[in-house]
RNA sequence: GGUCCCGUCGUCUAACGGUUAGGACACCAGGUUUUCAUCCUAGUAACAGGAGUUCGACUCUCCUCGGGACUGCCA
């Protein structure tokens, strides 16, 4: 409590800046971007400003599609930034600069060095401490030291003149007046470096977070192998961005209490960066794939409606004037898992070709006694009035007599839509319409010896 | 190898040093239902191991084991 309100106080009288600095290699990884929704939520929760950086010096992966692409996952998040994107590329002569004045100032030096790949060049090294202990407290792990002697010089200029990540990410730290560094573990090491670099440029070092990493489903960091753990791979294959938001949320941080699915403006309200985790999070797709069903089913139904009409439209269909809409989103809503199933799971409304599943008819059709069953209730469902589901239904019950409706229901449902799963049978006979009916069930009828 | 970090159900996690170690996903058994899904109810399942501190340890200390990060003219 008393920490909170001291963060109120100082964002009251300097501002808290985070920043989400990823180099653009084309495809966002679902680490790096959690490292982006923590960096966000701590900036709306704190008042503070949530900045962009493209750290594009590496001309080589750096390309306009890839910059673009990660543009599209931050909007299609809802990450959006407080100020024009920062490009690392244009601040190289600043970069250069501050090497200026570190080798005047005598913490930097130029040195002949041999690369890993055996290439010989000059260098510029950074120099760092020999004696003492070097530490800061981390954010989320805690007190972090070292001694000076583990800690060696480092490179910050290439033999070709350009500067070295350590080095320009620090001076864009500084220019864009970056007041808490939240990113990956992977930086731990690096933050001792990074910390003297600041002093030695005259500059106040940030305040750092380490994030654990997310690991793939056997525990391991995640490889090319792992697949599916980049951000547009979700969104390809129909889930929805607050669900993917709100599980990686969940990986490392909680509320507190026992709410799971979260609203964006609960998440704001609770986050805590203190709060987070130290411990790595195993990625569980099963969990993720919940969490989208919840978000499905708890959509309005309106946006279901336009993402129905948009998935259909996409697959070549217009459903016609007439078509119960609302019936059908009633009955599927519940039903879809990805938005990616809309197609699939309705189609057959709309089309005489759609897919038939061998199994179901082998199941429900291919026994004796069902031909006749199925010309018996097309001449019924032709006299069928009104031909609605509720009619349909009453006029089955009769037939059953008080038992069990499976013995005609079955057969039915494979009949008019090729498979054994779906909406309530009825309400999918309504939307079907009379003439599709009792065509599909003829023609199920004549399929049968 | 060296430096640093971490260790509660299968997974994500909760638990002022005192709880029958709680919840969620997954799994499983029922119920509702014309199928599937939803929904409701129940269940299986964890403090890595060992010492120590303490009246009392998941919680504090140490050791062991296990996992991870870093150890670039990559970011």
């Amino acid at each position: 409590m008393t920490r909170r309100d001291c963060g109120i106080i100082c964002a009251a009288m300097s501002e808290i800046r985070v920043r989400f600095a990823p180099s653009p290699t084309g495809k966002v990884h679902i680490g790096n971007i959690r490292a982006a929704i923590y960096n966000w939520l701590y900036a709306r929760h704190t008042g503070g400003k949530f900045l962009l950086r493209v750290e594009d010096t590496d001309l080589e992966r750096s390309t306009p599609e890839a910059i673009q692409a990660l543009l599209e996952c931050m909007e299609w998040l809802g990450l959006d930034y407080d100020e024009p994107a920062f490009y690392q590329t244009k601040n190289v002569d600043r970069h250069m600069a501050c090497v200026e004045k570190l080798i005047a100032d005598g913490r930097a030096y130029k040195m002949e060095k041999t690369s890993r790949d055996g290439k010989t060049g000059e260098v510029v090294m950074f120099r760092m401490p020999k004696e003492g202990t070097l530490a800061f407290d981390d954010i989320v792990k805690g007190h972090m030291e070292k001694k000076a002697e583990d800690v060696p010089d480092f490179a910050i200029v290439r033999s070709d003149g350009s500067p070295i990540f350590h080095l320009a990410n620090v001076v864009d730290d500084i220019d864009q007046r970056v007041t808490h560094v939240i990113r990956g573990d992977d930086h731990v090491e690096n933050t001792f470096k990074h910390i003297e670099l600041f002093k030695a440029l005259g500059a106040t070092p940030p305040k750092y977070g380490h994030l654990s990493m997310i690991v793939n489903a056997q525990g391991k960091p995640y490889s090319k192998r792992d697949g599916a753990a980049f951000v547009g791979e979700f969104r390809e294959n129909g889930y929805l961005p607050e669900a993917l938001f709100n599980y990686l949320l969940l990986l490392g941080w909680n509320p507190g209490d026992e709410r799971e699915v979260l609203s964006r403006q609960e998440m704001i309200d609770l986050f805590d960066i203190e709060k987070v985790h130290v411990t790595a999070a195993r990625f569980d797709i099963k969990k993720l794939q919940w969490m989208n069903g919840e978000y499905i089913r708890r959509a309005p139904r309106e946006q279901y409606r336009q993402e129905l009409l948009s998935r259909l439209g996409a697959a070549g269909i217009v459903p016609p004037p007439d078509f119960n809409l609302d019936l059908l989103v009633d009955q599927l809503q519940i039903r879809t898992k990805f938005w990616n199933d809309i197609p699939g799971n309705c189609i057959y409304f709309f089309t005489e070709d759609y897919p038939v599943d061998e199994k179901a008819v082998e199941k429900r059709l291919k026994k004796p006694g069902v031909k006749e069953l199925l010309l018996d209730l097309a001449s019924r469902f032709a006299r069928l009035e009104p031909f609605t589901a509720a009619a349909g239904e009453a006029m089955v019950k009769d037939i059953a007599q008080g038992q069990g409706m499976g013995p005609w229901v079955h057969p039915i449902r494979v009949a008019v839509s090729g498979r054994m799963e779906g909406p309530g049978l009825f309400e999918m006979l309504e939307l079907l319409g009379r003439e599709r009916t009792v065509a599909r069930l003829e023609r199920a009828a004549r399929s049968l010896p």
